[in-house]
DNA sequence: TGGACTGATATCTCTGGGCGTATGGACCGT
DNA sequence: ACGGTCCATACGCCCAGAGATATCAGTCCA
């Protein structure tokens, strides 16, 4: 690739010109009198060694050279635009990719309200949704594969992410239907030490693992885990076959089984906090335009 | 189509340094100091309106809109190459078409000749050849048919096209092989007086026509023509038939017909030449080099 | 902690060339 | 013959920007 020869503004000329064949009416579609174009032009055709245009008298018309030239000139004019316009979107974020890692448990919740607010801001950005558990989601920031994670309390000191609390839910237990305590509307806390407690691994998200035992710790008791399962429906499948009980956050409640109840418990505080992360120094401008989007 | 926002000199510059992605070779390999290059790309940046590359410390990297950029770059600055090598070669008539008109006599005598000579210097002109007579031919040229002609004896004064002279050749006697004539080695033009003449019509080519006539005249009489044929070959067939004899250039000897004798006519002074024409202010450079490829 | 390597910044020089006005010269029409 | 049209030329102004050198600042490594 050697150094270019021709200016990008003579090949502007020179392509007007080839379009107008008429040096005033060309020199006005430039904005420039007509003298300088008549420059350009003797410029462009001393560097390409031979004249583009036959002038005569009345009328000039392209020399075989000038044939050859303008296609190449429109060509590199349009795409140096074209280029410049792609180069624009991607630099101020209005199209591109964006990679989401997000909880399975979010899919129905919180995910599809801001994937539509930010598509609607710009719909020309590719989204990339992959579903994945909370841990991977911190693993995949730092080492670039997904640009956005959506998951549940963070909790540990990530320095080099940054966390935008996106929702806060209180927690429901989550009760077989017949169970005794599905008949109050609202379930001390205290009253689930009894039964056996059906929750995620913990090292699906430790921050909402232990901050459900936490709470049950502050009711006075520690959980005794009966079985574990790695996504929300099966849980409720297992609490509807009678293993046990749990606490989950109150978007469970999309979860239609007829065999389970959802109550909410006392103390009613505890909240559980769904937050979209990033990688500060990500330089993505399609990351922050989905932070501007967030509410 | 706007004006271009970007010099094609930076876009340079910018393609070099994605490619490199390190200041210091780039630079070098523009053969400029690193800070003219560091400045480039910032007027490039500023125009664009975005950063182009990550300075991270130890290595540089494309951003987004450097990655939409870049191809268009690339392409905008092969395509001006190669669009200048193009209109180079156009202008200096190494590419290109030469439509030549040649006299259907010459088909066997000197087109092929001139055309290898041509076409070895200049393999990349595609020639696009096309038989027609005298007049034809310089109708032709004037309205821009055709680029050269090759005809015989233009001999009107054509101020607007140039002749050059490709061929000169005697005239023969065209004989029966049963002609008393043709036992002679050398056949005196005035003993041509009683048989009746095969000839073109004059308006194929008058100044031919004239020539030969005016030949006769020399001698001392006026050819009784008996027949007119379009071409030599026919010309050769009806003196085969016994139908009359004709004085033709010494080229048509290249017609073998075993009826027909060929023999040199006395005086043989006369000559008659085969001239390349073009018109004079004809500016494509492929009818130059055609015209200097002529012996 | 000091040196190598990276790129950024500051500052200067200098010139190519963009643009203007004024003018010349060829050709056209009336 | 004369004005009108069209392009080329001459000349001058002026600035964007290409290039250099010198220096700074951050990172990494020994």
């Amino acid at each position: 690739m050697d150094r270019p020869e021709l200016p990008l503004h003579h090949l502007h000329a020179f392509a007007v010109l080839a379009e107008e064949l008429h040096f005033g009416h060309a020199a006005v579609r430039l904005g420039i009198a007509q003298p300088p174009l008549s420059q350009q032009i003797r410029r462009l055709e001393e560097r390409v060694g031979h004249p583009l245009f036959h002038r005569e008298p009345g009328r000039i018309s392209l020399t075989a050279a000038g044939r050859e030239l303008l296609p190449a000139a429109q060509r590199a004019l349009a795409g140096v635009a074209a280029g410049l316009a792609a180069a624009r979107d991607a630099g101020s974020g209005r199209t591109g990719r964006l990679r989401i890692g997000f909880a399975a448990s979010l899919a129905l919740t919180v995910l599809p309200g801001l994937l539509r607010a930010f598509l609607e801001r710009f719909p020309e950005v590719r989204p990339d949704i992959r579903e994945m558990t909370t841990a991977p989601q911190l693993a995949a920031l730092h080492d670039g594969t997904i640009d956005v994670g959506l998951l549940r309390e963070p909790h540990s000191g990530e320095a080099e992410l940054g966390f935008a609390t996106v929702l806060t839910e209180p927690f429901v237990a989550v009760l077989p239907s017949a169970h005794p305590l599905a008949s109050l509307r609202s379930v001390p806390l205290a009253r689930l030490a009894d039964s056996p407690f059906v929750l995620l691994p913990r090292a699906a998200g430790p921050g909402l693992y232990d901050q459900i035992t936490d709470l049950c710790a502050g009711a006075g008791f520690t959980p005794r885990i009966g079985r574990h399962a790695v996504e929300w429906l099966t849980v409720c499948a297992l609490v509807e076959a009678g293993l046990g009980v749990s606490l989950a956050p109150a978007s469970i409640r999309r979860v239609r089984l007829a065999g389970v109840a959802f109550r909410a418990i006392t103390p009613g505080t505890a909240r559980t906090r769904v937050a979209a992360a990033w990688c500060r120094d990500d330089p993505n401008p399609v990351v922050a335009n989905f932070l501007a989007t967030l509410p």
